[in-house]
DNA sequence: TATGAATGAGAGTTCATTCAT
DNA sequence: TATGAATGAACTCTCATTCAT
């Protein structure tokens, strides 16, 4: 009965990987099982390390989750905010929302973590890391804000914050429509349900284009 | 230990009438305490009954949460059918937008109960419970589609029910961003996150009027 | 909302049906669902009255299913006597055999019940009630085991009652192993297990052949 | 609250220990109390250990009466052969009962949990654990089979199995008979009821001694 | 650092029994 | 007599967290 002991992690290298290791046993079975099935030990046994690792590197369950979910979102950000660069300023609103598709569709784990963080940040969360984690949210999203507000001329000065608040409401609005548990999976498949399922990217894409055709008829004195 | 028995329902009346205070007691403590907090103990003592009385009346907790779901929904719907019909026919955006404010404001309950569907809807569920709540759902939602079209004229056939959907997102997305916890109503009393802190009634308004502007220009052809 | 409510049992004969229902009730849903699957709720709704009425008849479960396999025992037994009576006295172990059949044949009910009796009285039964049956029992086997003694010539006074005992020994034992729950009806259908697969009239009307046989050479001092 | 923490089990061996602690507490409080008395809250606060503790060696309540009861009768069929190979083969009747007798003697518990098994296999057992169960039961009695066949000449190929068969036929009923509650064990004081004060090991051996003789007998042609 | 055995509060649910109606 | 709403202790089982090894 020899003892499996995972070697140890000596430098910073080799932490970093076990806690990504452990982010992505959770994202990976969040994204299988849906949240009430995620639990510490299948986390524990899905990163090949033992329960007791796992509070080595995250000291309470929630942070496994607000940490995953920052991370996705400040990747979804990033990818954003290169892709912006590379269209460049002033463009139409089709091929920002061009952009927005392209950028969706490589990171769609991220729509389905979204709109866990509201039930996350409700439980064992101290004042620090809440606090931590928004004025973190806070400082990484100006910089996008900016992009965005280069890409769509007609955005007045400080509208961009507006525009991600409105995309992070739709994310989470249509995320809940298009991701049904399984037994809603079924239950959607009747024909006469066809309008509850949502299609994530066509129905986001949809409306924040309506959204924003609305601000700049707004912004003309068109409307 | 003194028995404590509870006068007894003996008639529809007095039965429906605990029924309600289930769920009344459910949507208190929710409100209170998040969705975590609630269990069957202390629904059952906030509504002045043993446990085993509670399942008396519903057979899970999950039914419990999806009854009271269900019934703002509709109570909000009624409400706003109500309204839409006094309102009459051919509104401008801007009155279609006061009678959905005077709704909102007064069925605030259901904006924050709405967000937490899709977390009960996935689990202890059966298919039978989901579907007999998805038909209904879209029963009860077809007469408000048609109000809809009929108030707002330039609505093509069949868009009533995408507008409809699209408020419900702006709900659950604005709602979660306007409803935080106890932590993190302190954390956002920092200055510094001004913009996090939202306005479920104006923000959801708002983007719905943009959405709304977006859709008339679409049908009119000038964008 | 008009309350059904049976009609009251007023005189003694109305009274006893409303027993035998409750019985009849207890019996039919111990063999179709096994005992953890009986519970007061079900006993009373299959016999079409209320909770509380049942316990107007039976001051506890434990008293229904003791007076149900006393019942059963007795017709049991008194069937026994009759056929043994039929049959007339010195009969070959053969005869005596094919009576046995006749009468498991008739009461295969009996058989299912007995082997609960261990437990039911294991349970909420007061000195009094435990001490009623068994009095109850040992007088009401008497006349049958001075019938079997007239039966079978070859045993001595005082081994009728022997022969009842291990009779019902092999009821228990045998009505177990050839009474299988749903779950293990399934194992034993392997073709592995075909030993295990017991028909109880067959095994337990060879084993009492062999076990009188037995009787019988030692009582001739053959063996 | 001082937290109690027991010894922590390291390596194979003490874990086996710690699993037979729960097996012992399970065997001695059924055997104290009754199988309605044993529950999960006294299974751990017997063996030392806290309710959760129980569960990481056994995952429901059925699986440790399972294996308890498979172990007890493995030890009893070991001792059986045990004793059967010392015996040596073409026993009198007299001799093997003599061996039974001894071997009743040292193994009487499982008389006593022999005939739970029927109950527990009812209840919260899955196929898969009740055909793994059957299997190795099977597979375990075939030994013993050939065994008592060898030491029984009379016996035909095959029939061993049916003699093994029978005697747990009559451990069953008989145990049952033997094995009173308490309340049962005040009421057989009474003088009138010394009949049903059953000697478990008295009866068994003279049944089956009987069966036995029987079987002789018949396969002699001489009845 | 890494382990995983141990914890124990707490979860949802059941059900025999009581008793106001 | 008959009802069935109400009870609440008891049940099995889960799981985030701790800490001796």
């Amino acid at each position: 009965m020899s003892k499996m002991t995972v070697k140890r992690a000596t430098n910073h290298q080799q932490k970093e990987a076990r806690r990504e290791a452990i982010l992505a046993a959770a994202r990976d079975l969040f994204l299988e099982a849906g949240f009430f099935d995620v639990n510490m030990a299948s986390i524990a046994k899905r990163s090949g390390l033992a329960k007791g690792t796992v509070y080595l590197y995250f000291q309470t369950k929630e942070e496994i989750f607000l940490t995953l979910s920052t991370e996705e979102f400040e990747n979804w950000l990033d990818m954003f905010d290169e892709e912006l660069v590379k269209a460049g300023d002033n463009l139409e609103i089709k091929s920002f929302l061009d952009v927005l598709k392209r950028v969706l569709h490589q990171r769609d784990v991220m729509t389905r973590l979204i709109s866990l963080l509201h039930l996350v940040l409700e439980k064992n969360i101290s004042f620090e890391e809440a606090f931590a984690f928004k004025m973190n949210l806070k400082e990484r999203s100006e910089k996008t804000s900016e992009l965005v507000e280069k890409a769509l001329p007609f955005l007045d000065k400080g509208q961009g914050i507006e525009v991600l608040t409105t995309l992070h409401c739709l994310m989470v609005g249509f995320g809940q429509m298009s991701d049904p548990s399984p037994v809603l999976s079924k239950v959607l498949e009747h024909p006469d349900l066809a309008a509850f399922r949502v299609d994530l990217e066509e129905r986001l894409v949809d409306s924040l284009s309506l959204f924003l055709i609305g601000l700049k008829c707004r912004s003309e004195g068109k409307c």
